[in-house]
DNA sequence: AAGAAGCACAACCGCAGGATT
DNA sequence: GAATCCTGCGGTTGTGCTTCT
């Protein structure tokens, strides 16, 4: 945890925040917005750099955060949205009201990784260690978007599989629910997908899911004039 | 009792991307 | 278009507490 540079340049405190600079930051915030957090800590009365302030503020301070220990549910939602979304944090913090991505992050590092290993599951793919056959022959959790033109009246709409928890599945719709409000549609045009003939549509591979910039998942999709994606899980 | 190891949490670093000049 | 500033994100590491030996 070295100092960052702009603190060093002006002699600003690092480390633990005490109570009296929670206190300052909560009333100025409280009282002002943040505003330009640049501006904060002068405005403020606190000798600390910006960037120190709004992370104390988003991960201690600011309301609605729920303190103490994560919920089984809460878990379980975690592992089930990371193996959609990968390192994502901010995204899953998202889906979850009250937690921080930095809280969710401790966590994954400190303790859900090495439960899921202890249970022989490989916390970067989430499969099992050595059930290579299943991961090669196996399509579980690949996300399916399928284009559908002749049904370009039909609202697009998520489908739930069956083993897919309903938490995750209302989480992922969430994420998705912009796409497909106005009309979303499957990306054509990108190496990350690979067209399934089969099913008329496009099949992302686990891998290829997580390495797909979030931007391409989601607003690019409105940019394709006439399909329209319908979403499921096999 | 004391030091080592493990753990959870807080906070910093570096980078990317958008906005502004 | 380039430079600069600001914000947000993910990775990493320091700190302090608890448990183990």
């Amino acid at each position: 945890m070295g100092r960052h540079s702009c603190c060093f340049k002006q002699k600003l405190r690092k480390g633990l925040w005490s109570p009296e600079e929670d206190e300052k930051l909560l009333n100025y915030i409280t009282k002002h917005g943040h505003g330009c957090w640049s501006t904060v800590p002068k405005l403020a009365g606190l000798q600390r750099c910006g960037k120190s302030c709004r992370l104390r503020w988003i991960n201690y301070l600011r309301p609605n955060l729920k303190r103490g220990p994560f919920s089984q549910q809460e878990e379980d939602l975690i592992v089930e949205l990371h193996s959609i979304l990968g390192n994502r944090w901010s995204q899953i913090a998202a889906q979850l009201p009250g937690r921080t991505d930095n809280e969710i992050k401790n966590l994954w590092n400190s303790c859900i990784k090495k439960k899921l290993k202890q249970k022989g599951i490989d916390p970067n793919t989430h499969k099992p260690y050595l059930d290579e056959e299943t991961n090669n022959n196996g399509k579980n959790n690949s996300l399916i978007i399928t284009s559908n033109d002749q049904k370009s009246h039909e609202k697009a709409s998520p489908i739930q599989s069956p083993d897919m928890s309903t938490t995750t599945f209302e989480a992922f719709s969430n994420l998705f629910s912009p796409a497909l409000n106005s009309c979303a549609v499957a990306p054509s045009s990108t190496s990350q997908v690979v067209h399934n003939s089969n099913n008329n549509g496009f099949l992302w591979q686990p891998d290829e899911f997580l390495s797909a910039p979030s931007e391409l998942m989601r607003s690019d999709w409105h940019r394709h004039p006439t399909l329209q994606p319908e979403l499921f899980w096999i």
